[in-house]
DNA sequence: GTAACGATCCTC
DNA sequence: AGGATCGTTACA
């Protein structure tokens, strides 16, 4: 069984969100029981010059995790209510993350990480190495879309326009 | 110590 | 259109 690895991981953002899409992320219950999602929508989040992006304030306890390098997991509650599932991509020092919007029968990141139970405890986790979430290839070469990333107008007209969200419409 | 604010979702 | 709800952050 084969999973994404470091080499996909550690690039640059804009490289990675894209290719992300398509592929099976893929979450091992508590019970054992093992589900694949094929994810949809996702955004780009990339370092200290995005204004949208958390870790363009520089480094916090919350935020540390982004400036590792690629293939882990930072995790955030956002509203008091949803966990958000990102996956850190680039080289180390160079905070850049990918956040997972929906997967295929799901959309919106909080629904998503309600969904494959998902919480405070996966920061950090190591996407190349983990035993309850991982990526998987496919060989689905799916067409892309991109757009606006949602709910950044706080980072201002330039950031909230530009079109780093990226989804695909399956069928 | 306090206060303000969300990378959202659900129900009017 | 508005409320839920709390961790993170900045500032005193």
């Amino acid at each position: 069984m084969q999973r994404l690895l470091k080499d996909f991981f550690c690039r640059d953002v804009l490289v990675v969100a894209p290719q992300i899409l398509g592929q099976h992320l893929v979450r091992r219950y508590p019970s054992g029981l093992i589900e694949k999602y094929i994810v949809t929508e996702v955004e780009a989040y990339k370092g200290g010059e995005d204004l949208a992006c958390h870790a363009s304030k520089g480094k916090t306890a919350r935020t540390e995790i982004m400036f590792s390098e690629g293939g882990y997991a930072y995790v955030y509650l956002v509203y008091g209510m949803h966990w958000m599932l990102n996956v850190v991509t680039g080289s180390e020092n160079q905070p850049q993350a990918v956040l997972i919007r929906g997967v295929k029968g799901c959309n919106g990141p909080g629904r998503l990480t309600r969904m494959l139970e998902v919480d405070r405890s996966f920061y950090g986790e190591d996407y190349t190495e983990s035993t309850r979430i991982w990526f998987e290839p496919t060989e689905f070469t799916p067409s892309i879309n991109k757009g606006p990333r949602i709910g950044v107008d706080y980072a201002g007209n330039y950031w909230a326009s530009i079109p780093w969200r990226f989804w695909i419409d399956l069928d």
